[in-house]
DNA sequence: AATTGTTTAATCCAAT
DNA sequence: ATTGGATTAAACAATT
């Protein structure tokens, strides 16, 4: 191949399968929930890659919403008008990609069907506790948040307490990948920067990601020509803005969803609190519309059934 | 009519 | 070599 010109690099084919970038999509929103075309709408946005060819890869896209049960749908409610139901990551789906590879799982997450005596999982249930939190989350942002300046839409890393984070959490994904020789962690970044958006980071992370809203400020750095997702050098990440705590965090909070019952985010407080993040002006309905949490409407444990939710053989 | 969602099937390909 | 996850194509229903 001829020398290619610089940024012809960040048109290739990126290294995650659809299922992760959908999640990354998902888990990058404030309600971590996203309607179809906003999910196309990331991946594009981020990858030049995914441009082009819109009919196939978007069809492809499609399937894997339907065909995998880790994507559940979400229905919108009469304030949320609009085209197609929301999407969102089941509660109970763990770490698919706890191998370190987000282009093949190391396991498919079923869900059990009809299983025996135990509650069934109904993706509703899934879909309603959902709902819940997103309702949650966004009345949480909008009595804490409008003092920050606004960053692209998507409220990368920037989400949920210290405590649990959803193993899709962008943070996750890059603390897995680019954890620290010295045992540091990346993942609690966001966390202890207060509401400091990561957004520079996580465009470092993801070589063939652009974020529009920060290529202006940020250049393509080190990545040159290397391809090789999981190969960053740390330093390049270093870099961009604050110093790293030191304080190693939990990626994986159960190691462990084995058969039957899986890690469920019981202990997702209902609070999002310090995430600053405005919403996502590009989906105006979702940012005006959304009623606060009902006064009656706490959080509380998820639905029995979703706990029957198993990655199966 | 276009978008969204479901399903089946073939094929590719990485891990085992 | 086998297994099984990922991708692609395609047909079709449902929704707006």
């Amino acid at each position: 191949m001829p020398r290619p010109g610089r940024n012809t690099y960040s048109d290739q084919k990126p290294p995650y399968s659809y299922i992760s970038l959908t999640a990354m999509a998902i888990q990058g929103c404030p309600e971590k929930m996203l309607p179809l075309s906003e999910i196309y709408k990331f991946i594009m946005d981020r990858f030049p890659y995914y441009r082009e060819n819109t009919q196939r890869w978007q069809n492809s896209l499609r399937h894997n919403l339907s065909f995998n049960d880790c994507f559940i749908k979400i229905p919108r409610r009469p304030d949320q008008p609009g085209k197609g139901s929301f999407w969102a990551l089941h509660p109970s789906c763990g770490d698919m990609f706890e191998n370190g590879s987000f282009l093949r799982r190391r396991k498919r997450f079923k869900l059990m069907l009809a299983a025996d005596h135990l509650a069934p999982s109904k993706p509703s249930d899934a879909a309603h506790y959902l709902q819940q939190q997103a309702k949650l989350r966004l009345s949480a942002l909008a009595a804490s948040g409008t003092h920050l300046p606004p960053m692209s839409g998507y409220n990368i890393g920037v989400s949920q307490p210290s405590t649990f984070k959803h193993p899709f959490a962008i943070e996750n994904i890059i603390a897995r990948e680019y954890k620290m020789p010295g045992g540091l962690a990346f993942s609690t970044m966001q966390s202890m920067s207060a509401g400091y958006p990561l957004h520079n980071q996580l465009t470092t992370a993801w070589p063939h990601m652009y974020s529009s809203s920060v290529m202006d400020t940020i250049a393509p750095i080190t990545m040159a020509g290397d391809y090789s997702p999981y190969g960053m050098p740390l330093k390049s990440l270093c870099h961009v803005g604050q110093t790293l705590p030191a304080i190693p965090v939990p990626i994986k909070p159960t190691p462990a969803s084995l058969p039957g019952l899986s890690a469920m985010p019981t202990h997702i407080p209902a609070f999002l609190a310090h995430s600053p993040q405005s919403l996502s002006p590009t989906s105006p309905q979702t940012a005006t519309s959304q009623s606060p949490a009902a006064p009656g409407e706490t959080l509380t444990s998820p639905p029995a059934g979703l706990q029957s939710a198993v990655a199966v053989h």
